[in-house]
DNA sequence: TAACAGGAAAATT
DNA sequence: AATTTTCCTGTTA
């Protein structure tokens, strides 16, 4: 795992670099990123409308933070690892990442993204729980901005920079210029405004699904739960949280909060009562209609489409 | 304890 | 008629 692939270009210990072309077109403003790469690439397979913009700069700049010592590297299997200690190699092509390099461009670098995606929310969101804050950094207290500063500080090894935002609410915070930051505080200022840019991104990215519909494609017939899943499957940077591609290429998917997912799946039919007992049941009949097995290597909440494409 | 497997039947379209 | 929801008994990790 720690030799540098070249489909990845792991740049150096601890940053991870996803195509430059992002850094460009968003205009994220992080020196560390020296590589300058002509290539385009897509970001996201999902409609053009979203906020993936402000996203896309998320992520780099989520990863040319992320501290020390190439411990993001490994913190990805890590991560998984949480709940699946002997993640098989083929689900998990990112980790196979030495080998031959060649096919591991697109669709590797897609489960990477949207990986990292669910990674990066779950992180905001255990940071809220934690912290007793919300995810909106508009919704924030000063009190609230004090101790996201706090925590910010400890997980990035930042100077402590607290007083220098004291008396500020959220929505004055989020209304700073990075140059403001960095005139309050010259050490780490820039580093904190651009995480605040992340918790920013997250938390636009979830107003789709608080009550919002989860898509608006009203066509008719009722929707099937498999194709639910799949539109959630699309959407990493909202539901990667709830539910994501362990393969996409086999069409293994693991549903990460079971209660959300059958909340959303309640929303959508109108079925208040929905839950994963049942929603759970709606996927085994899939089992006979060859539509949704469970994987070869069975895993709780991992399920497989039978058909990906 | 929560996820899993499926039978049975009601409900929804 | 097809699909999903609801409820259920029992098993598994």
């Amino acid at each position: 795992m720690g030799s540098a692939s070249p489909g990845l270009s792991v740049v150096s210990p601890g940053c991870l670099l996803l195509s430059p072309d992002v850094a460009l077109r968003t205009g994220v403003e992080k020196p560390a990123v020296e590589t300058v790469g002509p290539e385009k690439r897509e970001w996201s397979p999902s409609p053009p409308a979203t906020p993936e913009q402000g996203l896309s700069a998320f992520y780099l700049s989520y990863f040319n933070m992320y501290p020390e010592d190439g411990s993001w590297v490994a913190k990805v299997p890590a991560a998984s690892a949480r709940e699946e200690p002997l993640e098989e190699p083929e689900q998990c092509p990112v980790i196979d990442s030495q080998a031959s390099g060649s096919s591991l461009d697109e669709h590797s670098l897609e489960q990477v993204q949207s990986m990292v995606v669910g990674e990066v929310l779950k992180d905001i969101e255990t940071a809220c729980k934690l912290l007793n804050i919300t995810a909106d950094p508009g919704d924030w207290s000063p009190g609230n901005v004090q101790k996201w500063l706090l925590w910010t500080e400890h997980q990035y090894r930042l100077p402590p920079a607290g007083k220098a935002f004291q008396e500020l609410g959220g929505k004055e915070l989020c209304a700073m210029s990075e140059e403001q930051f960095r005139q309050r505080a010259p050490l780490g200022g820039d580093v904190l405004h651009a995480h605040l840019d992340i918790w920013k991104s997250a938390s636009t990215s979830e107003e789709g699904w608080t009550d919002g519909e989860v898509d608006s494609s009203c066509s008719g017939q009722p929707i099937h739960l498999w194709q639910f899943l799949k539109e959630l499957l699309l959407k990493p940077h909202s539901y990667g949280r709830f539910i994501r591609w362990l393969n996409k290429e086999k069409g293994i998917f693991k549903i990460e909060d079971s209660a959300q997912v059958a909340r959303l799946w309640g929303v959508r039919k109108n079925r208040p009562a929905m839950n994963y007992d049942k929603l759970s049941r709606s996927i085994r009949q899939y089992y006979k209609k060859g539509i949704i097995r469970k994987p070869d290597i069975s895993q709780r909440l991992v399920y497989q489409f039978v058909h990906p494409v």
